[in-house]
RNA sequence: GCUGUUGUAGCUCAGCGGUAGAGCACUCCCUUGGUAAGGGAGAGGUCCAGGGUUCGAUUCCCUGCAACAGCACCA
């Protein structure tokens, strides 16, 4: 007699187990017509599945969210179907739901290729024109072994071994074909409608393990209509606009070459940029009351062999040495990070409790020889510069300085474009320095820490450096790639291993705690995710060209340069346009260089010894007085931590 | 690093077993034009590198390098 509970909170009493299908035609036609599934009890389930005891039933129908993760699943399942029908002994895999999409990953002699997408989706959509039912069947273990055996999927067979035995193994199927799968699916192909593509074919390891073989996978993205379907096709065409290889390129702020792989050639607009990040991070820095150090960039083995950095990096190292024959044993390293450097200047005379927390800043240039598949654009790079800094303090101090850490990045963060981001909290990895009971002390110092600090975090099981836990600040790119920029780690191992005592209050030696922190990253990867942000419209203070003076005529040049004078006099950087072209022209131009602020000078303007200023691209403008210009732009200008009456500012 | 794809002018790309083409950019000339591309002429390429097949290779094959997509990695 189970009593249903629907979300409205009506209540209907049923005579014995029902499903899901049964009960949605017992409310009304048209219900019946759109549930494609049914949340029991806060759990997704398919309509067939029977309902036997009292439940609260939620239909999910095409407008929910849930439908979009119940088409994608549904979808990679005709994609398998597909496949094996057009390609047979391919072996399947697993095929889940992502965001925007589905993918499916085969094994199979031959890897396939995009040539291969028309003739696969051409077979999904006779698939979903089919319209086979899903049907759910709970097996035993040893069946499942012998059917996928029989049918020659040791991958399936693999996974089912792998499956806990408290596991229920379901097998869903859609006419013939049958897949092991946990559900749960739509009520047949046909509810998966037509709006899916393919996109691209990759590779990937069995279980993400590269001892293990290379499957092919294909992805896709499948929406609720057609509709959907071209929104996100368009959005990936304006957000590959976004992408900042190709506005680096249109803006002509760098490049990379094959002789420098994973180093950036910096050209003077991209290197103006840099140094204005530059400029505002380090008086951020100076605000908050750290101190700016440099340390060497090479420095030999043995530092790197105590820190613990050689076992585990030394294959990601860059190594030099010399031809000399009394140095030909001598290795150097060029620091692949900070941190060591940074204990030798903490170790130079005898540190007291008093000087703690003692804040050491330094833009770290750092070499890292990351694997050549890992290297995108600037933002995976061989040489980087790290907003870098360690903080030494006591252990009662950790809260606090994450509490004010937190506050500086968030502070940046939002000055700089970021309101939004994801924190996350990455604990201690299989393969690390220290042992549990300093993990414990560290984990739980970086947990309280957060919870003081306010900070909501997911946790990243297994991720932390080898030498404590961290809290990752993740950004998003334009392609919807997520990026790790600033972090916080807490660090007992390194103090031990290199030795960092100071005298306490009661005038014992003790270990000061490390806090490893960046909140840029590194300045090549946060310019990156900064010009995807923008799409290379910055805000006026940070644009690397902020005003160009463009003439309409020739008389008007010297009246031009005097304005460019004026602007650069009041610290904006300005650049003249006295081109022997239209004014029409001059402005594609400007907008296409994205060019926050063209100032137009015609005979007009130098007779009156007036400014036209325009926004770009907007088509709006006003006609100043020179002064007056030169006054709003200035003004305009100033970046948001030097605004006198900014609140961050009063706060640090 | 692994799997796949790609590499032709500064940029975006077409092309092809018989030593190269477009648009934009560049240079020069005409034009001085008032707010989203004025007109004309010219110059510019060891077709990524090295090997192989071939009478002949930018084109086909192999190797390397780099980039791109994904996986793995990320102190």
């Amino acid at each position: 007699m189970p009593a249903i509970t629907l979300p409205d909170g009506s209540l209907r009493q049923f005579p014995g187990a029902v499903t899901g299908t049964d009960v949605a035609a017992s409310i009304g036609p048209g219900l019946a017509k759109a549930a494609l599934a049914m949340e029991v009890n806060g759990r997704l389930k398919d309509l067939s599945e029977p309902i036997a005891e009292d439940s609260s039933v939620r239909f999910i129908t095409r407008r929910d969210p849930e439908a979009l993760e119940l088409i994608r699943h549904d979808t990679a399942h005709v994609l398998a179907e597909a496949v094996q029908e057009l390609f047979p002994g391919t072996q399947v895999t697993i095929g889940p739901s992502i965001e925007n999409g589905f993918y499916y990953d085969f094994y199979r002699n031959e890897p396939f290729a995009t040539a291969d997408f028309a003739a696969i989706e051409a077979k999904m959509r006779e698939i979903v024109a089919r319209g086979a039912a899903f049907k759910r069947s709970v097996v035993s273990r040893a069946d499942a072994v012998a059917l996928f055996e029989k049918k020659g999927e040791r991958f399936k067979v693999e996974l089912i071994r792998d499956l806990p035995e408290s596991e229920t193994i379901s097998l869903y199927s859609q006419g013939d074909w049958i897949d092991l799968c946990r559900g749960p699916h739509m009520r047949s192909t046909a509810d998966i409608g037509n709006a899916f593509k393919l996109t691209k074919v990759a590779g990937a390891y069995w279980r993400g393990k590269p001892e293990n073989p290379m499957l092919s996978r294909i992805y896709g993205t499948a929406w609720r209509d057609q509709k959907e379907l071209d929104a996100h096709l368009t959005m990936i065409e304006e957000a590959e606009k976004r992408d900042h290889r190709r506005i680096g390129k249109e803006m002509n702020l760098f490049h990379l070459q094959e002789e420098a792989t994973g180093s950036v050639f910096w050209h003077p607009k991209g290197w103006k940029l840099y140094r204005v990040l530059e400029d505002y991070m380090r008086r951020r820095l100076d605000a908050g009351e750290y101190q700016e150090v440099k340390t060497p960039q090479l420095v030999d083995r043995r530092l790197w062999e105590q820190s613990g950095h050689w076992e585990k990096f030394r294959h990601a190292m860059f190594l030099a040495n010399v031809e000399d024959k009394d140095e030909a044993d001598r290795v150097y390293a060029l620091k692949p990070m900070n941190c060591p450097c940074h204990v030798q200047i903490f170790n130079q005379g005898l540190r007291s409790y008093r000087e703690l927390p003692l804040r050491m800043a330094e833009f770290g240039a750092c070499h890292r020889f990351e694997p050549s598949g890992a290297l995108h654009g600037i933002m995976r790079v061989r040489a980087f510069t790290q907003d870098d800094a360690h903080i030494f303090c006591e252990e009662h101090q950790i809260a606090a300085e994450t509490v004010r850490f937190v506050a500086l990045l968030t502070a940046i963060y939002s000055d700089l474009g970021f309101s939004d981001f994801r924190v996350k909290f990455s604990d201690r990895p299989e393969v690390r320095a220290g042992d549990d009971a300093t993990w414990d002390r560290a984990e739980g110092a970086l947990k309280e820490a957060c919870s003081i600090a306010g900070v909501d975090f997911e946790l990243n099981p297994g991720e932390g450096a080898f030498y404590g836990p961290k809290l990752e600040f993740v950004l998003r790119d334009a392609i919807g790639r997520d990026w790790q920029c600033g972090t916080l780690q807490v660090d007992f191992v390194m103090p031990e291993r290199l030795d960092a005592l100071y005298v306490a209050e009661d005038g014992t030696r003790k270990r000061p705690v490390m806090l490893h922190r960046a909140i840029l990253g590194s300045f090549e990867r946060f310019l990156g995710i900064l010009i995807e942000q923008h799409a290379g419209r910055f805000p006026l203070w940070l644009a690397p060209v902020q005003v160009v003076v463009a003439t309409i005529v020739d008389d008007a040049i010297p009246h031009a340069k005097a304005v460019a004078e004026a602007l650069r006099r009041a610290g904006l950087r300005v650049e003249l346009d006295l081109r022997n072209e239209k004014i029409n022209r001059k402005v594609v131009d400007h907008i296409e260089m994205r060019i926050p602020v063209l100032a137009i000078i015609g005979r007009r303007e130098a007779e009156l010894g007036q400014v036209v200023l325009r926004r770009l691209p907007g088509r709006e403008q006003e006609v100043l007085s020179l002064s007056d210009a030169v006054e709003r732009l200035a003004n305009e200008a100033v970046p948001p931590d030097m605004l006198p009456l900014s609140s961050d500012a009063v706060a640090a």
